[in-house]
DNA sequence: GTGTATAGTAATGCATACGTTATTGAACGC
DNA sequence: GCGTTCAATAACGTATGCATTACTATACAC
């Protein structure tokens, strides 16, 4: 296919572009600018999905979403095609889309996927140094956890977990790997909510967050690695084996 | 304006429906019972992508596309969000669809996170075992692969060291993985495609498959990961090189 | 009572129409 | 000749209409 020559070198030249070339790597809003219909309908389902107010297993219909979002079903369309792409429903015809459930197993693949990323993201972070601020941002969250612990505030400790562990992310400079594990931590967000006040204290966790920090600093990246594996390995072991005896 | 819809309603109510059918993950494309025009749009432009036919950083508009594909816009539009959501393209307003070049920084986050989740597959698959035919597959391609180093087939040696891969891949018995790893193996072809000639003898890829297929078939889950980790470390710091060198 | 055929209906997949908006090109002032 | 303004236009975002098709329920045969 050959592009319309507009002013745009059109055909399979290999042309170096420059372009405004910033790709955009997020898949959650198409435009910096201004958010469209479909932009609006992706983020509003998702936000009801990921707090679990459509339930998993729910079907939801084109019509149904359109109406409840004052929109036409085309855009409510193209936000459950996003939506698919990510892989939190499924799309069956004239049943709408299907809040896909998060079975044990799901989280087992989920936790591996999670590991292996987050493992090689902590290593790169060790590897290639981080801002200062980050860094910061890591102790305070260490505090912010272990203050949390004291008080039994395990909201407020889910809250430094995730800010810790999104720090640390998104300090490895790639960002396929931020956006893969957001993607993926968002299919495990249900999980984690349903099963925070199942588990046991999280005091090993406490300790492992602040050893890692030690490696990073020191900029140790198999020290890193190694303990962030572990760390995830662990956690992941928990919410399977507490899912797996939960329904 | 006409009259809009004002029910506002912020909530989104399930809708109970009785769930007759196991649980399909499929988020990329799923034609699994027979393809609509969406799903041969995406797979002809995709098709279109990655061969090279549609240049990187060109773009195509959706009526161009819709044209030649003999279809409306809206099938080529759905296409188009679901091949964003891979990350291969990116939409601006009034220009289409613009093919995102694969620079040499974009090859070492892709091999990153190749390096990172094929490392841990070899790992599981090594943990749990592997299927006698998976096994021979694998013999298989490390055969071929010396077969065609030694006739100088290049071609030959892709297709055998492809072959590898996706059977290890494929047997590590988590989905999720399987499908992010096909997603960054397909952003990273055209990049193959092009240094596949540049590069040196695979000499040294071809004793390292052969030793990960030793420790898969010992069940030596951590030698399995660090020599595949090695060797896709090393096949990236080499492709970047190249790329980085090209234009 | 159970199973099957059939008609009705609902929801989708796709095409198309329409209003909006960024881009292009030309007119115009300097 | 060069830059600015403005209108024409192209492309898109969205809504809507239509044909198709899977699901449901009813009727009917056994």
């Amino acid at each position: 296919m050959t592009t319309k020559p507009r002013k745009k070198s059109p055909d399979l030249k290999p042309v170096p572009r420059k372009v405004p070339t910033r790709t955009r790597l997020t898949p959650v809003a198409s435009p910096s600018g201004k958010p469209n219909q479909a932009d609006i309908a992706y983020a509003r389902l998702r936000e009801l999905i990921l707090s679990g107010a459509i339930a998993p297993g729910s079907f939801v219909l084109e019509l149904e979403a359109a109406a409840r979002l004052g929109m036409s079903r085309t855009p409510v369309r193209e936000a459950m095609v996003r939506l698919r792409a990510e892989g939190i429903v499924e799309i069956r015809a004239r049943h709408g889309m299907r809040v896909l459930p998060v079975s044990a197993d799901d989280m087992r693949e989920i936790y591996e996927v999670l590991t292996s990323l987050e493992a090689t993201a902590a290593g790169l972070v060790a590897r290639r140094g981080i801002a200062k601020e980050a860094l910061v941002s890591l102790n305070m969250a260490v505090a912010n956890m272990d203050d949390a612990l004291d008080r039994d505030d395990l909201e407020a400790w889910a809250q430094a977990d995730e800010s810790f562990h999104r720090t640390l992310i998104n300090s490895c400079g790639n960002r396929r790997i931020i956006q893969t594990v957001d993607q993926f931590w968002s299919q495990a967000h249900r999980a984690r909510l349903l099963t925070l006040r199942l588990r046991p204290k999280p005091t090993q966790s406490n300790r492992e967050h602040a050893a890692l920090v030690r490696a990073i600093a020191k900029g140790d990246a198999d020290a890193a690695m190694r303990l962030h594996q572990e760390h995830r390995e662990r956690a992941g072991r928990l919410l399977t084996d507490l899912l797996s005896k939960l329904p």
